[in-house]
DNA sequence: TACTCACAG
DNA sequence: GGCTGTGAGTA
């Protein structure tokens, strides 16, 4: 399957495979390998594994009507996201629709939901997608030393230290003919049998025809020779060998389908992984890039999509990727039909030859955390009826905040916080402020986050003046400007680093939780079967708003008498002698979600004999010093 | 710093 | 289409 036939001098140099193993230099190099793996209809794949069905049930991904994911199982009926639900089951009798989790209005966690439930009292949650998504994510990077996460479902793989390792275990003496680094390499003349390539090989002058998918065609290879004539090629083939050593292990170990692409350029990879899908992967040789770049357009590359790609070929008129490259011979031609927007040219004249070498970034720290709803029609045109949105925001904050701690094992906190909110006449206006001591304990946390946003929602009220705010069509909570408190031991230590600018003194005054009041969800404890039921029962004996509250919680029409206290969780207000009761509930409500997590967790767990659990790495990923093999 | 826009998946 | 995220641009 390999034929090796080495050119009589190579076009490349040791320097060029000793800078393999630097991660600072391995992009730039002529020989690097660039590989991208995608999550095949992820949600969908997801829902598939929760739910323990088979990868030819015709699962799809629902969002009230809508369909964000589709199986592959199911796209054999016809059936794409472009379809509603309604259409989808013509088209599918037996098709399996799984809701994503959602967050009932007023309540701060997330749960999957045994009815179908409808937008005006709950908000949709991706947090399990998030989760899973950084499963796969933790197996890349214990695998891998330089990895880039291009969305919950993609990354990118800087291999060139894998591969300089592979090679040099293949050719131990291969430095010892290096007089200098700028020496041409070697010419192999064999190289061992166990070196053969996984996934379809695009040649220099193959008819692409993405053939149809097919549901458990899992053959990775076409049958044809790979020509290994220099060093590119070898590295290549090899880093294909790792790529699917990767995405086996992601399957052997969380079940997850994916497809890859292996190339020279972060551009190549990316639409190669595309290329055959799904659980396939597709190999671009660098004598290959022209022909299997005249198969694109520029607006399937990345940041091409949307207004700059309907402006860059209204410039130049629409043209094929290889016409391009054919027509303008250097960037300064396309420059001049492009404002004189030389950035611009440079970008378009190297992508277009497959050259634009970008290097695979760690993203570093998150910058920004979020929670947002559309509303329909006018279910939100007061206040009131924007609180409890407001908390199911701020759960979900906290909830992903949380998550993001045990995951990094560091304390993480937003210094900033930005309310916002859309009304019906298409004005959107958002507020922002400073968290100035963002507390490490979640619940004071919690309760910052609803002075805080209370604060903001009255003075984003006051920005639309005299035309009317309500009713909004969507409202969003942004956190942002993470700080890790980990290393900050005093509020100085804090104070003297984070915020050197003056800071408003009413702000000080606010960030301070006036009486940090003890909430009811307690933090990490483990929960057994037993204290989980005293506590429901305790709740529901006693508690007459528990019926009403489990579906329909009286938000609106509770009184807001002055003895009554409002509880923080969900906004009622509650008569005094209740409210213990009432916060029970809420306990209760955290318990059985917590249990279903945990219930559906381990369950998962044993369906996929090969053990899901795996892949709880704890390995901490040492932020940017990876250990090389060399 | 506060806010908007464009883009992606 | 709904939802979440990032980065650039603008006063």
């Amino acid at each position: 399957m390999v034929t090796v036939r080495f050119r009589d001098h190579s076009n490349f140099t040791y320097k060029d495979l000793l800078d393999l193993n630097d991660r600072d230099k391995s992009y730039a190099s002529p020989l690097s390998v660039i590989c991208h793996i995608d999550l095949n209809a992820f949600f969908a794949q997801c829902e598939q594994l929760r739910l323990g069905l088979a990868e030819s049930d015709p699962v799809v991904c629902v969002q009230w009507n809508a369909l964000i994911a589709v199986s592959y199982a199911a796209r054999d009926y016809g059936i794409t996201r472009m379809d509603r639900l309604e259409q989808a089951k013509l088209k599918c009798p037996h098709l399996i629709p799984a809701h994503t989790a959602v967050f009932k209005k007023g309540e701060p966690l997330w749960k999957y939901v045994d009815y179908v439930p409808s937008p005006i009292n709950h908000k949709v949650s991706l947090d399990p997608y998030r989760r899973e998504g950084k499963k796969v994510l933790n197996i890349f990077r214990e695998n891998c030393d330089l990895v880039e996460k291009a969305s919950v479902d993609e990354s990118f793989m800087d291999l060139g230290r894998l591969i300089f390792a592979k090679i040099i275990e293949l050719f131990p003496s291969l430095l010892d003919g290096m007089k200098d680094r700028t020496d041409e390499l070697p010419k192999l003349d064999s190289i061992p049998e166990s070196i053969d390539y996984k996934g379809f090989i695009i040649n220099k002058s193959d008819e692409l025809e993405p053939e149809p998918a097919i549901i458990g065609d899992s053959e990775e290879k076409n049958n044809i020779e790979f020509l290994v004539e220099d060093w590119d090629d070898l590295v290549t083939l090899i880093g294909s060998m790792i790529c699917f050593d990767l995405r086996k292990k992601v399957e052997k170990i969380l079940g997850y389908k994916t497809s890859g692409g292996i190339g020279r350029a972060k551009t190549i990879a990316k639409l190669a992984s595309g290329f055959k899908k799904p659980d396939q992967q597709t190999i671009i040789r660098n004598d290959a890039i022209p022909n299997f770049l005249k198969h694109f357009k520029l607006s399937d590359f990345w940041s091409f999509g949307g207004k700059t790609g309907n402006y860059i070929s209204e410039q130049l008129g629409e043209m094929s990727i290889s016409s391009i490259s054919k027509n303008y011979k250097t960037p300064i031609e396309l420059a001049k039909l492009l404002d004189n927007n030389i950035e611009l040219a440079n970008k378009i004249f190297k992508i277009v030859r497959g050259e634009l070498h970008d290097p695979i970034t760690e993203k570093e720290q998150i910058k920004t955390m979020g929670a947002n709803k559309n509303f329909r029609g006018k279910s939100v045109c007061n206040t009131n009826d924007l609180l409890p949105w407001i908390n199911v925001f701020i759960g979900e904050l906290i909830l992903r905040i949380q998550d993001l701690d045990e995951e990094n094992n560091t304390t993480l906190r937003p210094v900033k916080l930005t309310l916002g909110a859309t009304s019906t006449t298409g004005v959107r206006h958002s507020k922002q402020c400073t968290i100035s001591q963002p507390p490490k304990d979640y619940n004071q946390l919690r309760e910052l986050f609803h002075t805080l946003s209370r604060d903001l929602l009255r003075n984003l009220e006051k920005l639309w003046g005299d035309a009317p705010m309500y009713p909004i069509v969507n409202a969003s909570l942004t956190s942002s400007t993470f700080v890790d408190l980990t290393s900050f031991n005093t509020l100085d230590d804090l104070m003297s680093t984070v915020q050197k600018r003056k800071l408003d003194p009413t702000d000080v005054e606010r960030n301070i939780p006036s009486s940090p009041p003890p909430l009811p969800i307690p933090k990490k404890k483990k929960y057994t079967i037993d204290s989980f039921l005293t506590e429901k029962k305790t709740s529901s004996d006693q508690s007459s708003t528990l019926n009403n509250s489990d579906e329909n919680p009286p938000l609106e029409e509770t009184s807001s008498d002055i003895t009554d206290t409002k509880c923080p969780d969900c906004d009622e207000f509650i008569p005094s002698e209740e409210f213990q009761t009432h916060k029970d509930f809420h306990l209760a409500m955290a318990l059985e979600t917590k249990l279903n997590k945990e219930f559906e967790e381990s369950y998962g767990e044993k369906l996929l004999k090969k053990g899901r659990s795996s892949a709880k790495t704890s390995k901490k990923f040492s932020k940017n010093q990876t250990k090389l093999p060399f």
